[in-house]
DNA sequence: ATATATTGCGCAAACGATTACGCTACATCT
DNA sequence: AGATGTAGCGTAATCGTTTGCGCAATATAT
């Protein structure tokens, strides 16, 4: 039990060199003799050194942290961004600090505190559906700290974001329906207006429009997207004198509580109402029958953010122009909207 | 855009005190009059002043950061084992960082390299399956920092654990097939002998013999107990001239390929063939037939564990012995495994 | 009134790594 | 030979907080 961590100091003095001779010996800085680079290098693995990164952060104004602020961790969707982020942050030295907030905008906060306190080089962030205060982000900002919003994003924040588009996604979703033979496509959203949800609204009604087909409100359902609402949404689609032939979710929950009640109710699933979701979780290829979603690919969301933080952060002299990165979604079609001809 | 961040000298020169006082204020000193506590905080308050935690890290030794690893983040199990430590951690004005290493015995060691180099206080790790060597957990009791295991365990490494009861698990879970009336029940379990499938095992083979069942080998199939391991599995056991009226999978993924298997061949569930799988994921409940799973209070592992570090951390000289906490598992039971009377 | 406590704060040295600046010794150039 | 360059390393300040020690001034005790 060696309590007594190593330090430049003491692989020094084993030496007879100073500490900053260690320090730039160790980062290889060109005015240090060949030898003199490989005793330090000896030594520090015999004393089993360990850089202390804290003390470097100090010194530096850096701490090689990055923070990461989702809704969910246990989302698919989200867990993939943060892989990706993860795979580009590491190779540049950069460990994450992930917090998640359960769409509470006091854990926003505080998550936001929590990073800036810990004096991460960046934060990367998809906020709450609740949020709608975005003082604790614009603190981020003034520090000077490099933001990149992810999926959520709003145009109030002047900043970088990295989002799929969504319009395409459900334009995409709802035409595919549409060639299914569908002619009344009820659509879930959130009561939310975030503009995830307004795009994908937009993309479903142009969608129709384009088809010529009309666009009917009351086969529009808002909610909270999650399962028990789908549930609710699809119970009160059926009671309409005319049902729809098919749903299209903003969400992979609301579609799954459609599917729920639809078995329930002894309706076949596609052929009297086809169904289709956004986001491509897990649990959405096992359904009986599996249901077709939009996969986002949220691997290159995560990647993209950060390697845009990552040219934020070089940038000193924060001539920084935001920039605004729009993926392709893709439409994967299963078992719940596929009809045999 | 104020780069310049306030610290402690700029509070203290605004009201002809030195930083050490001001320090103090912030901390609650009793030492400190009230007015001064006052004017410090007012001072602080406009100036914004946030605390370097960075430096107070290095003055201090401790970084108040937690560090967990998981193999995934994204399963439901260790992202509520994840929310359950937050719980507990924040409130002692922890933060956590987390690290995911895909079961990846590579990735198990740069996390903890990342952690260490993080300085975190405590380590609560969940290890990867693939996981043989122990060296890089040595490596963070050496260095004295609290090292927690939860989930994955084993004696070698002798540091606090909180578990569930796995044998007890598996126990109920088998007695319940047996009471709803299954003479020949399968199980999956896991290559790798890691103790909880070896707990599970154990339980599953006690159950069976003390209701008079025979353990039959051919009835216990090892995988890697994922979605398709289970559907291999499962094929196999259909293969059997005797086939099993029951799987007792130790995994939830395992026991959904068994299910997506049966239902592919036209066997009737619970009817036919009853199923129980392992760990309690989302999509469980949604399957058709819902399954049957034991219910492992994810979140109070999290707590335990959060505990037991804040515990060691308080126990500066060491004393501490191990604790081995053993949580009680519940089985829930739904459609995959009740059969109608 | 003297002795002892207590209150309120300052001084200065840490924590460990980094880096601008400077100094020496030797090499190279003219 | 003198001037200039450069390789190789040391000095000391710095990042912002914390804290043991100490010193006055006031309060309390004897």
């Amino acid at each position: 039990m060696k309590k007594e961590r190593a330090t430049i100091h003491d692989i020094a003095k084993k030496l007879n060199i100073t500490a900053s001779t260690v320090s730039r010996a160790l980062k290889d800085h060109p005015r240090i003799s060949t030898e003199t680079k490989k005793a330090v290098q000896k030594v520090a693995q015999k004393l089993n050194y360990q850089p202390n990164n804290i003390a470097a952060a100090l010194r530096n104004g850096k701490s090689n942290i990055l923070g990461i602020i989702v809704p969910w961790a246990d989302r698919s969707f989200f867990s993939s961004i943060i892989r990706g982020i993860e795979e580009i942050a590491n190779d540049s030295n950069y460990n994450v600090m992930i917090c998640q907030t359960y769409e509470d905008p006091k854990k926003e906060i505080s998550s936001v505190e929590a990073l800036l306190n810990a004096r991460v080089d960046g934060v990367l962030v998809s906020y709450g559906k609740n949020t709608l205060n975005f003082d604790h982000f614009h603190k981020i900002k003034e520090r000077g700290i490099p933001l990149i919003l992810f999926d959520r994003s709003n145009d109030e924040l002047e900043v970088s974001h990295v989002v799929i588009d969504d319009f395409l996604g459900a334009y995409k979703a709802t035409e595919h329906l549409i060639q299914q033979g569908c002619k009344r496509i009820a659509h879930f959203t959130n009561t939310r207006k975030i503009s995830i949800y307004k795009d994908r609204l937009r993309g479903y009604r142009e969608a129709l429009l384009a088809n010529n087909l009309p666009y009917d409100e009351s086969l529009v359902i808002e909610s909270d997207l999650q399962l028990e609402d789908g549930r609710n949404s699809m119970q009160q689609l059926l009671k309409l004198k005319e049902r729809p032939d098919a749903v299209f979710s903003a969400s992979a929950y609301g579609i799954l509580g459609a599917l729920q009640v639809l078995k329930e109710n002894g309706i076949k699933i596609p052929e009297e109402v086809a169904l289709v979701g956004f986001a491509n979780e897990p649990f959405t290829s096992f359904t009986e029958p599996s249901l077709s979603t939009v996969e986002q690919h949220s691997m290159r969301i995560g990647n993209a953010a950060a390697e845009i933080f990552l040219e934020e952060a070089l940038d000193t002299d924060k001539k920084f122009i935001p920039q605004k990165i729009v993926l392709k979604p893709e439409l994967i079609i299963r078992q719940s909207s596929l009809k045999k001809k």
